[in-house]
DNA sequence: TCACTCATAAGTATTTATACTTATCAAATA
DNA sequence: TATTTGATAAGTATAAATACTTATGAGTGA
């Protein structure tokens, strides 16, 4: 490599914070910006006549987002390390990224040294996730686990049919399938919202979802 | 500290997983365990007596599991450092973990070197995720991020009306709470159902949950 | 202005759900 | 053995939801 710097491209749509970024990594001995862009298609073009080792990459552009733009790069690039850079509560995006094999994910708040770390990592062949967007990830996990274990003592033909009420079946039609009477069906579903302490349909797969006994 | 090494305290049930790792741990001459516990009773008890930098701890332990000994022992000692070690698949828990001020969070597949990186991390004041866990973790946003944007053009009526229905509201309740009549919010019901494709109210939950209208 | 959507209201008929009840039988359990 | 629990079934009555329908006034946009 050039120099014996890692090249790395650096694609936002904002000049300012293009700028700013690239005088805090010129810094560092071991780096070096070696090309710019401003939006997706920009970066795809400059790609194929530019190598670099490392690419910081905005999720949030015009044009073509950075999203589709690590999607279309990584199939014709499979190798290429990509980092992107957020905002806070971008977080939806993650499991996109990393199914099309970003390997660093970086809030644009974090400090330079993150910034330079998230660098080496993924040059090493790790990954790197920034501190703040780890307990973003965690905390997300909130409601599943609070939730959790709170479960009911549901019998196994109740659970049964607590289910196939949540996939929208009538009572009529449970019946059916599980070959006994709609009535029994009936009596069931109201011993199961008086176990739960629902009223009606509704909080029943409020309730199901929240205790993980169905899928969503 | 003494001589120079980090002091770990290992908490884990079984005593083959703990004699492997203490093995393991004191190949490397910056860290040795100074104390083992097998269960939460036990390892707070002997951090009263045995100063440590570090804490190894199991999640699943008979007596009291690492959960509720984390959240006592960081009462006591806020400072304390902590880093929880789990199975793949317990990732529910890593919300009330984080709340408590665990530091680290380890997979037992990680291997050593991982453990060292994340005991070095965590005494360096930082945090520490295994790689596995981290894309367990973006990997479990799936189904939110895949199920967002599907929107369906509801009115915002019809938005308001959806999620009373969703928190159990009967159509009569709807009405009083909205200052309109119940054959109205009969007739609003309808149209949802027709522009979400749902069949009943059943349905209508799942929809909103899914399109995240409504918290669960 | 005309067309369109939205929120509102209402009628009728049918289907479901819910709230009460009682009852039988089998299996597990004390 | 006696008791309890779970699954089954059913009757009666009310409440709610659903599928159809028509209609009016407010607001939006071409």
């Amino acid at each position: 490599m050039n120099d014996g710097k890692y090249q790395i491209m650096l694609v936002d749509d904002h000049t300012l914070f293009r700028n700013g970024l690239r005088m805090l990594l010129n810094n560092f001995n071991n780096f070096k910006i070696v090309a710019e862009a401003s939006n997706g298609k920009e970066f795809l073009e400059l790609l194929d006549t530019t190598p670099v080792d490392v690419v910081l990459l905005d999720i949030a552009m015009p044009e073509m987002d950075g999203i589709e733009a690590a999607q279309l790069a990584l199939k014709k690039y499979p190798n290429l390390k990509i980092i992107t850079l957020s905002m806070y509560g971008e977080e939806d995006y993650y499991f996109k990224m990393v199914s099309a094999g970003v390997k660093g994910f970086l809030l644009k708040n974090s400090d330079i040294t993150e910034v330079c770390n998230a660098i080496e990592s993924v040059i090493e062949g790790g990954s790197f996730f920034s501190k703040e967007l780890l307990f973003n990830l965690v905390s997300n996990l909130k409601s599943s686990s609070e939730s959790h274990k709170l479960d009911t003592e549901l019998s196994e033909r109740e659970l049964e049919i607590l289910i196939l009420i949540c996939k929208g079946y009538s009572n009529q039609e449970i019946g059916e399938q599980l070959f006994i009477s709609k009535r029994t069906v009936d009596k069931h579903r109201a011993n199961i919202l008086a176990k739960t302490n629902c009223k009606n349909t509704a909080n029943l797969v409020v309730f199901a979802i929240k205790n993980k006994l169905v899928e969503f």
